[in-house]
DNA sequence: TAGCCAGCTCTTTTT
DNA sequence: GAGCTGGCTA
């Protein structure tokens, strides 16, 4: 949250502007890119190539070279942490001239864009955004009216396909048109209605941001017209996340050669790596960064491969595992920068171990001088693997901080007094209403919701109206009880509405809501200790929310603040300006300062805890590369597809190139996962760093003392997996009780295989099994699939495969 | 209507 | 292991 205010710092500029000043320090490539001029520019930027550099550098040499007006300038990245750094970078080169450019995340661009136009769209400029919590939510109302079985249709999967159409671009219409089978007229058919009540609530969700923005400009030639006149110079980090409809957004924006507004197309610079794409998930193409001089004639491409960030060592280990991808451009990093230390690996029996070994290994580290805790940090696939490292670090006492998980602004307590605000500024918000209409309790139960919302369909008003006629007895069915009950609710909604409007500072109405809905007094009196943790958390959103009022209140002094002020940006320090920024806040967006000690503790700062996703652009002296098991990371669910694999290989590359001097990589040999122990194998990314490169300080141990089963894929000599044999106990002598296997093998098998088999697979064709790893429900096999290589697969119950 | 308990599913990754 | 749903009781 620290960073959600921050202002950029503005020192006195010494300002480069001389082009030689700008060029000086940098290599011919980036020299190049820098200062191209002309046609569509694709930077192909390796990880710490100085992506950054050369984005600000081009930009500062675009204002003092090139004579742009900083307002003809928009920048757009994927993070608000991404786009404070670029505007800050840029102000130290050229002075507060930069505070006209839009600097932004494709999402906040588009909120801005959207609010300026709001009436051309029939939409209020105070709509609502709603996030996927919020969007489930909807989604859940609108398939129960629609009478569709959630166990057979779930909200999270519909939301999910809903949220792909949308990024690609396709509507209700199309969506229902296009519909193959069951599953995709039912996702169409939801879609519709939820578009629609989406509509009524004066709400977008998150993918309507960009589409909405897309058709916008493509239905509002004018509209279209004013941004593309105004903003000559389009630049787009890390491009290879883009997805179909912000490619579209950018191609709609930047106008492309043959547009027929007789504006010429701007001159569009876009930068990233094909081999950093890791958020296929959420409908990002490798192909917008691939076809890109096919998508823009004329373009030009530079390659940075030069890196500034990492040892040799680190490198080459990226490189080799990276190089294991099918289909890539060629591109290999060097430094001249020197070997530097060897990687250390570590097999440990299980997770908390592991998460033992990477505490002792920063103690040392420390005690040695060799680190400070903010130097360090620690990365795993999924969030939930932070808890064991939690646990080791609290005991140890080791100053930590984890990125992500379950967000300040995901908790409950924060998303229900958030809902109350978003009421008070936009009453039509109807899930925001809903959520907190029984919140905290005060006898409005599901039977009288359901009443109220019928009476609110039936009258073709909105929910907010329906709660009124409710108060006035016009809705029949609705016991007098819960008529009480309303018309306490909507009392105290029309109270806390007046504090609104009487211009009380967002921290101050927040206040009003804890207090007049009793919704702290409760949670106060509650012995549940987590209700304790919840009142922390509201103390701490008021505190965001002051120091949001403060903010402005310093900005709005600033005479340099018409960036502020700018169309389509709320009053500053207002409750819509308040509720923007934190429907927009990211998790990247609360990293700690990387040069620690900021908050006063001690000076040594704290060691990072993250995902991998979360972890990308940002880059650490020493990293901890935890949990490279298989079945981990790669994840389960990418084992057995090529596609998804590759996806992983690319996060297992990112992981690898944020480390600058030490590299460490663990694995566990069992883990606690959905509250039982799962052993799980290497994952297939160790055997891919180069062997003489890793000190493995620790291996699995030999023998077990108990027979081997299968044999070892014998693919590697590099140690992790020197002896692939598991102590194997049979299931039924789960007569020893300090086993942590016991149960872990109760479910069965999915396929039975035996080296010599043959086989039919889904996405990799046939093929024949080569050998067998393990038993039970992580067992592998590795099976030769002729022209499709050697793949290791495991056996799990989802695994698309048939013995022939 | 609220509270309690049993049973179920779930885990990627996120703007 | 956690959070949600459904069914039951007061």
């Amino acid at each position: 949250m620290d960073t959600l205010f921050d202002l950029p710092a503005e020192k006195p500029s010494t300002a480069r502007n001389g082009a030689a000043d700008l060029l000086e320090d940098l290599n011919p490539a980036q020299r190049e890119a820098v200062s191209h001029a002309g046609g569509p520019l694709l930077v192909v930027a390796g990880a710490g190539s100085g992506k950054t550099r050369v984005l600000t550098r081009r930009i500062a040499y675009l204002l003092g070279q090139r004579g742009v007006h900083p307002g003809e300038i928009m920048a757009i990245t994927f993070t608000n942490k991404a786009a404070a750094e670029m505007r800050e970078r840029v102000s130290a080169l050229v002075g507060r001239r930069a505070n006209a450019m839009w600097v932004s995340t494709f999402h906040s661009m588009c909120v801005r864009i959207l609010r300026r136009e709001a009436k051309t769209l029939d939409m209020s400029s105070s709509f609502s955004i709603y996030d996927s919590d919020d969007t489930k939510r909807l989604i859940t109302l609108v398939a129960r009216d629609l009478d569709i079985d959630p166990k057979k249709y779930a909200a999270r999967t519909l939301a999910v396909n809903i949220s792909n159409l949308k990024n690609e671009l396709v509507g209700p219409e199309d969506a229902a048109a296009n519909a193959a089978n069951d599953l995709e007229r039912r996702v169409a058919e939801v879609y519709g209605e939820y578009q629609r009540r989406l509509d009524q609530a004066n709400a977008f969700d998150f993918d309507d941001l960009i589409m909405r923005t897309v058709s916008l400009l493509q239905t509002f030639p004018d509209v279209a017209e004013y941004y593309r006149r105004r903003f000559r110079h389009v630049l787009v980090d890390e491009y290879q996340d883009t997805n179909h409809a912000q490619y579209t957004l950018v191609r709609a924006l930047a106008g492309t050669e043959a547009n027929d507004s007789g504006i010429p197309q701007a001159e569009l610079c876009v930068v990233g790596d094909a081999d950093q794409s890791i958020y296929a998930f959420r409908g990002a193409t490798i192909r917008n960064i691939e076809e890109f001089e096919r998508d823009f004639p004329n373009a030009h491409t530079i390659l940075l491969e030069q890196n500034y960030r990492s040892t040799q060592t680190i490198l080459s280990a990226a490189n080799a595992v990276i190089a294991r991808n099918p289909n890539r451009r060629a591109k290999r990093l060097w430094t001249d920068s020197g070997d530097g230390e060897k990687i250390v690996g570590y097999v440990s029996d299980n997770d908390h171990d592991e998460a033992a070994f990477v505490a002792g290994e920063i103690d040392a580290l420390a005690e040695k001088g060799e680190a400070d805790y903010s130097d360090i940090a620690v990365f795993y696939r999924t969030n939930n693997q932070s808890r064991v490292f939690e646990e080791i670090f609290i005991r140890l006492g080791l100053p930590y901080k984890v990125v992500g998980g379950v967000r300040f602004y995901e908790r409950r307590e924060v998303r229900d007094m958030l809902a109350y605000l978003r009421v008070l500024a936009n009453p039509d918000d109807t899930v925001s209403l809903r959520r907190i209409l029984n919140v905290p309790k005060r006898g409005i139960g599901d039977r009288a919701e359901a009443v109220v919302a019928t009476h609110a369909e039936r009258e073709r008003i909105s929910f907010a109206a329906a709660l009124r006629d409710a108060v006035e007895g016009k809705v029949a069915l609705l016991n007098p009880r819960s008529a009480k009950a309303i018309t306490g609710f909507v009392t105290l909604l029309d109270d806390l509405g007046e504090v609104a409007a009487s211009g009380a500072e967002v921290h101050d109405l927040l206040e009003s809501v804890l207090e007049r809905t009793g919704y702290r007094a409760e949670l106060e009196e509650s012995d549940d200790p987590q209700d304790a943790s919840r009142v922390e958390n509201l103390t701490e959103l008021v505190t965001v929310a002051r120091e949001f009022t403060e903010f402005t209140a310093e900005v709005t002094q600033d005479e340099n603040a018409e960036l502020v002020l700018d169309d389509g940006v709320p009053a500053p320090g207002s409750l819509p300006a308040f509720l923007e920024r934190v429907s927009l806040v990211a998790d990247a967006d609360s990293i700690p300062a990387a040069d620690g000690g900021e908050e006063g503790d001690g000076g040594a700062g704290v060691v990072t805890l993250m995902t991998v996703h979360t972890a990308k652009g940002l880059e650490y002296p020493v990293v901890f590369c935890t949990g490279w098991e298989d079945g981990v990371f790669p994840h389960m669910r990418a084992l057995g597809d090529p596609t998804e694999l590759a996806e992983e290989r690319r996060l297992a590359y990112v992981a690898i190139t944020r480390a600058r001097e030490r590299l460490y990589v663990s694995r566990a040999l069992v883990r606690s996962a959905w509250g039982q122990p799962q052993m799980n194998p290497a994952s297939r990314f160790l055997d891919e760093l180069p062997p003489d490169l890793v000190d493995w300080r620790r291996l699995e141990p030999s023998s077990s003392g108990f027979g081997n089963f299968g044999s070892s894929s014998g693919s590697s000599s590099s140690g992790p997996r020197a002896a692939t044999t598991w102590g194997r106990r049979s299931p039924s002598s789960s007569t020893s009780s300090t086993s942590p296997f016991g149960k872990a093998w109760k479910d069965t098998v999915a396929l039975k295989l035996d080296v010599g088999d043959r086989v039919s697979h889904d996405k990799y064709g046939l093929g024949t099994v080569v050998s067998c790893d393990g038993v039970g429900p992580r067992s592998t096999a590795t099976i030769d699939f002729g022209a499709s290589g050697k793949v290791r697969l495991m056996l799990i119950g989802s695994v698309p495969m048939v013995k022939l």
